[in-house]
DNA sequence: TGATTTAGGTTACGCGCGTTACTCAATGGC
DNA sequence: GCCATTGAGTAACGCGCGTAACCTAAATCA
């Protein structure tokens, strides 16, 4: 195939793409010069006319920078790379979103890939290495690992050549900074909202026990309790399988086990779809909510809170800013600041519904 | 600061990256015949012991090649770029897992920018623009833009400038090829699933009726029972608000508007978060599902469909297999194949669960 | 025996761009 | 009238890699 010229503006596809060259000899000067315009050197000088007709050139010929051979020379990709499971398991996309926005803030871009890590010890390790590897191979600056839900997990070592954060997850190794919920104060206030609404007995459904989700929103739990000079009764907190069937049979346990006068008036349910499945329970036995018992959730899982009847009341989670966050931790990193913390926090708000 | 050589292995952060030129040195042999054996050159003659001495060399020191610079000088990214406002709202992810997928299979890595362009001619066309810009900049070989709901579109012209293909919604002004759900054979198979399970009198519960959607999906309902020898009952036809609420107040309408002889045995909901609401409507009335009363939904919203109790018969979005699909029509157009179809339709599955 | 092929490489160029060092004319200071 | 400075730009190198063209000694062929 014969070199072609470049000189044709839009002829047929797959041309070769305008380079600076063919700015620098539109306008009629060297490429250095087109160079120094575009990236806005402070301390070359170019006349007002030159740069003019520099900029022309790249109005007429359409000229778009060709963002790898920028990375090769200036030694910087402007990218992150994020791997997730949450591509496979969307339960946290907003991890993504959050990330992602603020990455276009900071005029970087995110380079998603997909692991299939379903535990913190999985199967598959092999994708996971693999598309850390061809991150890497991209040059990433710095590397974000999020998971769907709040976990320890093992990060292949490969991830310690560049910056990196774990999002909604920590280092069971104990060796890189990451961001996570807040769940005990999540928990908390999900009880001071129920004891502000008079509610003294309060059942829980909880998750499995050993996930740190379940220790933090209980102990918050308790605090709130604590301070009211109450305390959690543990006939009172039933555990139930993360299902809607799980909470349904939860709350069937807790509703059916009491008389009416000691019943509790309301449950902190560990997560939303356990709250969908208690909504039934309840409605089956002819009680209103919130009128004889108030129900709160967590994770505000839109498609369940907002959907459900009455409309959920819950925490959520605040996947959109640990993504945020983790990237801005990132380019601390990167920058070559210190970081704030090895674990930071983030507060998860409570969101007034119609169920409490 | 120092020009520093990067012959020493893994020491400070930040370091250069190690090069073929260290691999060549390492093994005692050229660049180019490192390059040829990392690339697996045919008509290249290395002999195995070199062949061996530089693979180990390649192991000793950590070699990874440089994406950037290997895109640059073979001219092709090995990228696809999808733009889309899934990010933002994320209720087709699949359709990104999808693509994903099929893209890591290929070998190529896919470029996720977000677009906010919430309706057709939405007003920050901006942001969509320097989304498929900067993708451009990236020399993405082909463009893949993707929507939350099945509808119509405006691409912004530069996306011609790539191989381009729709996901889940098509190009108004008909130029760029596109891949859609069946929604009319969606509609279709729900409705043939409640014949055959003895209904005769159905209600539908509509979408916005302008919507491709809801078109499709209730010409294959029509369908259905014009081969049954039944014709759609307008008065069975109730539009409602896409929402829960919307779903709850039309099942009410229906089923107050007739005595128990005439009331319909069965529930066609065009989609999830209806039927959501139906099942508290029918609930509410003392009714049992699918024993007074079935109901179909459509859409899969897994939330939704897998947690409802009993747990909601539904038909599927082919999300997944249109990502992957469009990863496909993608290769084949970039590779100069013409493309089979401007429009590919994709089947939507009927998932059997307990509401029928 | 001289010509040709082949195995096993190497030299050199270019991909598009950032950046440092340099040139060259015009100007200013004294 | 001579040197130093400044404004306006350019030449040239290198980023890491793919690849066409070339080279050399040994093997093969007529």
């Amino acid at each position: 195939m014969a070199k072609t010229t470049t000189s044709n503006p839009a002829g047929a596809a797959r041309q070769r793409g305008v380079t600076m060259n063919d700015v620098a000899k539109h306008a009629g000067v060297s490429r250095t010069a087109v160079s120094f315009v575009l990236s806005n050197r402070e301390n070359a000088s170019i006349s007002e006319e030159t740069r003019a007709r520099i900029n022309e050139a790249v109005q007429a010929l359409g000229y778009r920078p060709n963002a790898g051979a920028r990375a090769l020379a200036s030694q910087r990709s402007d990218w992150y790379g994020i791997v997730t499971e949450i591509v496979t398991a969307p339960f946290a996309v907003d991890i993504i979103k959050g990330a992602q926005d603020q990455a276009w803030l900071d005029r970087k871009f995110l380079l998603i890939a997909p692991s299939d890590q379903a535990d913190a010890v999985g199967p598959n390790q092999g994708l996971e290495d693999a598309a850390i590897e061809k991150l890497l191979e991209q040059r990433v600056e710095g590397l974000l690992y999020a998971a769907t839900y709040h976990r320890g997990v093992h990060v292949p070592d490969s991830a310690s050549e560049v910056p990196t954060v774990l999002i909604n997850c920590f280092d069971a190794d104990g060796r890189l900074p990451s961001i996570v919920p807040d769940e005990r104060a999540g928990g908390r206030v999900a009880v001071e909202r129920l004891l502000q609404a008079g509610h003294r007995r309060i059942g829980v459904i909880n998750l499995d026990p050993d996930i740190p989700a379940a220790v933090g929103r209980l102990a918050g739990a308790r605090e709130a309790l604590a301070e009211a000079g109450l305390k959690l009764d543990p006939q009172l907190v039933v555990p139930g399988h993360a299902t809607a069937d799980g909470g349904y049979e939860a709350a069937c346990q807790i509703l059916d086990r009491y008389t009416e006068k000691d019943r509790p008036t309301a449950l902190f349910c560990l997560n939303d779809r356990m709250a969908m499945g208690a909504y039934d329970a309840i409605k089956e036995r002819g009680l209103t909510i919130p009128g004889d018992i108030a129900v709160i959730g967590f994770d505000n899982q839109e498609l369940i809170a907002a959907y459900l009847r009455p409309k959920l009341t819950t925490v959520a989670l605040p996947f959109e800013k640990m993504g945020a966050l983790g990237v801005q931790t990132l380019a601390a990193l990167t920058a070559g600041q210190p970081i704030i913390a090895d674990q930071q926090l983030v507060g998860c708000p409570l969101l007034e519904r119609s169920s409490v």
